[in-house]
DNA sequence: GCAGCATATTGACAGGCGTCGATGCAGTGA
DNA sequence: TCACTGCATCGACGCCTGTCAATATGCTGC
Protein backbone atom coordinates (compact mmCIF):
# COMPACT_ATOMS: atom_id res chain seq x y z
CA UNK A 1 0.00 0.00 0.00
CA UNK A 2 1.45 3.25 -0.98
CA UNK A 3 1.93 5.98 1.78
CA UNK A 4 -0.83 8.42 2.03
CA UNK A 5 0.28 11.95 0.22
CA UNK A 6 2.09 14.35 3.04
CA UNK A 7 -1.26 16.93 2.40
CA UNK A 8 -2.88 18.62 -0.54
CA UNK A 9 0.23 20.40 -2.12
CA UNK A 10 0.44 24.02 -0.92
CA UNK A 11 0.48 26.89 -3.23
CA UNK A 12 3.92 28.45 -3.62
CA UNK A 13 4.75 32.31 -3.57
CA UNK A 14 5.72 32.82 -6.56
CA UNK A 15 7.34 36.22 -6.43
CA UNK A 16 10.78 36.72 -5.88
CA UNK A 17 10.95 39.44 -2.96
CA UNK A 18 14.51 40.46 -4.08
CA UNK A 19 12.89 44.27 -3.35
CA UNK A 20 11.91 43.37 0.51
CA UNK A 21 14.76 41.17 1.14
CA UNK A 22 17.04 43.98 0.16
CA UNK A 23 15.13 46.59 2.28
CA UNK A 24 14.97 43.83 5.23
CA UNK A 25 18.60 43.48 5.13
CA UNK A 26 19.66 47.18 5.39
CA UNK A 27 17.73 46.79 8.66
CA UNK A 28 19.31 43.69 9.77
CA UNK A 29 22.51 45.48 11.89
CA UNK A 30 21.72 46.85 15.18
CA UNK A 31 23.85 50.12 14.45
CA UNK A 32 22.00 50.94 11.28
CA UNK A 33 18.22 50.67 13.28
CA UNK A 34 19.95 52.97 15.82
CA UNK A 35 21.09 55.52 13.44
CA UNK A 36 17.05 55.35 12.55
CA UNK A 37 15.59 55.49 15.41
CA UNK A 38 17.90 58.14 15.81
CA UNK A 39 16.88 60.30 12.63
CA UNK A 40 13.09 59.62 13.29
CA UNK A 41 13.29 60.90 16.67
CA UNK A 42 15.42 64.08 16.23
CA UNK A 43 12.83 67.34 15.14
CA UNK A 44 15.52 67.73 12.18
CA UNK A 45 18.47 66.72 10.29
CA UNK A 46 21.16 65.21 11.97
CA UNK A 47 25.09 65.90 11.41
CA UNK A 48 26.97 63.00 11.07
CA UNK A 49 29.14 64.10 13.77
CA UNK A 50 26.53 63.55 15.92
CA UNK A 51 26.81 59.52 14.91
CA UNK A 52 30.82 59.43 15.13
CA UNK A 53 30.55 61.02 18.36
CA UNK A 54 27.87 58.78 19.83
CA UNK A 55 27.97 55.44 18.52
CA UNK A 56 31.27 52.91 19.83
CA UNK A 57 32.15 52.78 16.12
CA UNK A 58 35.39 54.61 13.92
CA UNK A 59 34.02 57.40 11.62
CA UNK A 60 34.32 55.00 8.65
CA UNK A 61 32.39 52.37 9.69
CA UNK A 62 29.73 55.21 10.45
CA UNK A 63 30.54 56.55 7.16
CA UNK A 64 29.87 52.78 6.00
CA UNK A 65 26.18 52.21 7.47
CA UNK A 66 25.22 55.28 6.38
CA UNK A 67 25.98 54.28 3.11
CA UNK A 68 24.27 51.39 3.27
CA UNK A 69 21.03 53.53 4.20
CA UNK A 70 21.66 56.06 1.72
CA UNK A 71 21.66 52.81 -0.52
CA UNK A 72 18.40 51.43 0.26
CA UNK A 73 16.96 54.57 0.07
CA UNK A 74 15.57 54.66 3.94
CA UNK A 75 17.52 58.30 4.56
CA UNK A 76 18.69 61.44 2.62
CA UNK A 77 21.67 63.31 3.18
CA UNK A 78 22.61 67.10 1.69
CA UNK A 79 26.12 68.55 2.12
CA UNK A 80 26.24 72.20 3.84
CA UNK A 81 29.44 73.60 4.02
CA UNK A 82 31.96 71.18 5.77
CA UNK A 83 29.26 69.11 7.41
CA UNK A 84 26.63 66.86 6.10
CA UNK A 85 23.22 66.33 7.67
CA UNK A 86 21.22 63.12 7.04
CA UNK A 87 17.44 62.94 7.68
CA UNK A 88 14.87 59.84 7.22
CA UNK A 89 13.57 59.68 3.38
CA UNK A 90 9.89 60.68 3.63
CA UNK A 91 8.58 57.13 2.30
CA UNK A 92 10.94 54.61 4.45
CA UNK A 93 7.78 54.04 7.03
CA UNK A 94 5.36 53.40 4.13
CA UNK A 95 8.00 51.11 1.95
CA UNK A 96 8.87 49.45 5.11
CA UNK A 97 5.16 48.77 5.70
CA UNK A 98 4.71 48.10 2.62
CA UNK A 99 7.12 45.52 2.28
CA UNK A 100 5.64 43.60 5.57
CA UNK A 101 2.08 43.61 4.13
CA UNK A 102 3.36 42.18 0.20
CA UNK A 103 4.61 39.03 2.47
CA UNK A 104 2.25 38.89 5.48
CA UNK A 105 -1.09 39.88 4.02
CA UNK A 106 -3.15 37.22 2.91
CA UNK A 107 -3.18 37.13 -0.81
CA UNK A 108 -7.31 37.85 -1.92
CA UNK A 109 -9.05 35.97 -3.88
CA UNK A 110 -10.54 36.45 -7.10
CA UNK B 1 37.29 83.13 13.73
CA UNK B 2 36.33 79.44 15.50
CA UNK B 3 33.61 77.54 12.62
CA UNK B 4 30.63 77.60 13.66
CA UNK B 5 29.07 74.33 15.34
CA UNK B 6 27.45 71.86 12.85
CA UNK B 7 23.99 72.04 14.73
CA UNK B 8 22.68 71.79 17.92
CA UNK B 9 23.78 68.02 19.27
CA UNK B 10 21.27 65.72 18.50
CA UNK B 11 19.97 63.36 20.66
CA UNK B 12 21.36 59.81 19.78
CA UNK B 13 18.44 56.87 20.59
CA UNK B 14 19.80 54.78 23.67
CA UNK B 15 18.65 51.49 22.85
CA UNK B 16 20.79 49.09 21.59
CA UNK B 17 17.56 47.33 18.98
CA UNK B 18 19.53 43.76 18.99
CA UNK B 19 16.65 42.33 19.19
CA UNK B 20 14.95 43.90 15.96
CA UNK B 21 18.18 44.17 13.98
CA UNK B 22 17.89 39.96 14.72
CA UNK B 23 13.89 39.83 13.39
CA UNK B 24 14.61 41.88 10.02
CA UNK B 25 17.91 39.74 9.88
CA UNK B 26 15.68 37.13 9.49
CA UNK B 27 13.59 38.51 7.15
CA UNK B 28 16.48 39.78 4.45
CA UNK B 29 16.87 36.79 2.47
CA UNK B 30 14.60 36.84 -0.87
CA UNK B 31 13.92 32.82 -0.36
CA UNK B 32 12.92 33.29 3.13
CA UNK B 33 10.47 35.44 2.55
CA UNK B 34 9.42 34.06 -0.18
CA UNK B 35 8.45 30.94 2.37
CA UNK B 36 7.16 33.00 4.55
CA UNK B 37 4.61 34.90 2.43
CA UNK B 38 3.44 31.17 1.00
CA UNK B 39 2.97 30.36 4.85
CA UNK B 40 0.58 33.77 5.29
CA UNK B 41 -1.38 32.44 2.23
CA UNK B 42 -1.35 29.06 2.87
CA UNK B 43 -4.97 28.23 4.26
CA UNK B 44 -3.60 25.76 6.60
CA UNK B 45 -0.05 24.40 7.14
CA UNK B 46 3.09 23.67 4.84
CA UNK B 47 4.88 20.53 4.43
CA UNK B 48 8.22 20.54 4.01
CA UNK B 49 7.96 18.67 0.85
CA UNK B 50 6.28 21.57 -1.16
CA UNK B 51 9.17 23.83 -0.49
CA UNK B 52 11.87 21.58 -1.96
CA UNK B 53 9.62 20.76 -4.66
CA UNK B 54 8.92 24.07 -5.81
CA UNK B 55 11.75 26.55 -4.74
CA UNK B 56 15.12 26.53 -6.07
CA UNK B 57 17.24 25.32 -3.78
CA UNK B 58 18.49 22.12 -2.64
CA UNK B 59 16.73 20.32 0.72
CA UNK B 60 19.26 20.86 3.14
CA UNK B 61 19.19 24.55 1.96
CA UNK B 62 16.06 24.47 2.81
CA UNK B 63 16.05 23.19 5.88
CA UNK B 64 18.73 25.30 6.76
CA UNK B 65 16.65 28.71 5.83
CA UNK B 66 13.72 26.65 7.73
CA UNK B 67 15.64 26.56 10.96
CA UNK B 68 17.08 29.97 10.70
CA UNK B 69 13.26 31.39 10.80
CA UNK B 70 12.12 29.42 13.36
CA UNK B 71 15.04 30.24 15.84
CA UNK B 72 13.47 33.97 14.57
CA UNK B 73 10.45 32.29 16.41
CA UNK B 74 8.69 33.33 12.86
CA UNK B 75 7.15 30.06 11.94
CA UNK B 76 6.33 26.83 14.12
CA UNK B 77 6.92 23.39 13.09
CA UNK B 78 4.84 20.08 13.91
CA UNK B 79 6.02 16.74 13.03
CA UNK B 80 3.21 14.15 11.74
CA UNK B 81 4.50 11.11 10.71
CA UNK B 82 7.70 11.06 8.16
CA UNK B 83 6.49 14.42 7.16
CA UNK B 84 7.16 18.15 9.09
CA UNK B 85 4.81 21.06 8.71
CA UNK B 86 5.36 24.75 9.34
CA UNK B 87 2.73 26.97 10.31
CA UNK B 88 3.50 31.21 10.19
CA UNK B 89 3.86 31.95 14.11
CA UNK B 90 0.67 33.51 15.50
CA UNK B 91 2.51 36.51 16.91
CA UNK B 92 4.75 36.96 13.91
CA UNK B 93 2.80 39.70 12.13
CA UNK B 94 2.63 41.37 15.83
CA UNK B 95 6.21 41.42 16.27
CA UNK B 96 7.33 42.60 12.93
CA UNK B 97 5.17 45.78 13.48
CA UNK B 98 6.18 46.23 16.89
CA UNK B 99 10.02 46.15 15.38
CA UNK B 100 9.55 48.98 13.15
CA UNK B 101 7.39 50.98 15.80
CA UNK B 102 9.97 50.99 17.63
CA UNK B 103 12.37 51.63 15.59
CA UNK B 104 10.48 54.66 13.68
CA UNK B 105 7.84 55.98 15.79
CA UNK B 106 8.26 59.39 17.04
CA UNK B 107 9.07 59.48 20.97
CA UNK B 108 6.24 60.70 23.08
CA UNK B 109 7.89 63.46 24.89
CA UNK B 110 7.08 63.70 28.67
C1' DG C 1 47.86 79.30 -2.04
C1' DC C 2 48.00 76.57 2.49
C1' DA C 3 46.70 74.30 6.83
C1' DG C 4 43.09 72.11 9.15
C1' DC C 5 38.72 69.85 9.71
C1' DA C 6 34.57 66.72 8.36
C1' DT C 7 33.32 63.15 5.64
C1' DA C 8 33.94 59.55 2.04
C1' DT C 9 36.55 55.97 -0.03
C1' DT C 10 39.98 52.27 -0.26
C1' DG C 11 42.19 48.08 1.13
C1' DA C 12 42.63 44.53 4.28
C1' DC C 13 41.09 41.36 7.71
C1' DA C 14 38.07 38.14 10.39
C1' DG C 15 33.77 36.31 10.95
C1' DG C 16 29.12 35.37 9.15
C1' DC C 17 26.02 33.56 5.60
C1' DG C 18 24.02 30.93 1.60
C1' DT C 19 24.78 26.86 -0.74
C1' DC C 20 25.55 21.99 -1.52
C1' DG C 21 27.06 16.88 -1.01
C1' DA C 22 27.37 13.52 2.40
C1' DT C 23 25.61 11.62 6.33
C1' DG C 24 22.48 10.77 10.26
C1' DC C 25 18.02 10.03 12.23
C1' DA C 26 13.12 9.09 12.66
C1' DG C 27 9.12 7.06 10.78
C1' DT C 28 6.69 3.73 7.31
C1' DG C 29 5.48 -0.47 5.31
C1' DA C 30 6.49 -5.14 4.30
C1' DT D 1 14.23 -6.88 10.85
C1' DC D 2 15.17 -4.42 6.63
C1' DA D 3 14.74 -1.27 2.76
C1' DC D 4 12.94 3.15 1.82
C1' DT D 5 11.53 7.98 2.46
C1' DG D 6 11.42 12.78 4.53
C1' DC D 7 13.87 15.92 7.04
C1' DA D 8 17.84 17.61 9.91
C1' DT D 9 22.65 18.11 10.67
C1' DC D 10 27.56 18.29 9.40
C1' DG D 11 31.55 19.85 6.83
C1' DA D 12 33.30 22.44 3.29
C1' DC D 13 33.33 26.04 -0.06
C1' DG D 14 33.01 30.80 -1.80
C1' DC D 15 31.00 35.18 -1.09
C1' DC D 16 29.31 38.88 1.63
C1' DT D 17 29.59 41.98 5.65
C1' DG D 18 31.21 44.70 9.64
C1' DT D 19 35.22 46.74 11.16
C1' DC D 20 39.34 49.57 11.14
C1' DA D 21 43.78 52.17 9.58
C1' DA D 22 45.25 54.76 5.89
C1' DT D 23 44.25 57.78 2.40
C1' DA D 24 41.51 60.84 -0.52
C1' DT D 25 38.17 64.53 -1.17
C1' DG D 26 35.89 68.74 -0.33
C1' DC D 27 35.14 72.76 2.36
C1' DT D 28 36.73 76.74 5.54
C1' DG D 29 39.49 80.37 7.23
C1' DC D 30 43.65 82.62 6.87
Amino acid sequence: MPMQRCCPPAEIASDSYEEEAALFKALGDPHRLRMLATLARAPEEVCVCDFTDALPLNQPTVSHHLRLLREARLVTCERRGTWVYYRLAPDAPDRIEAATRSILTQKVLV
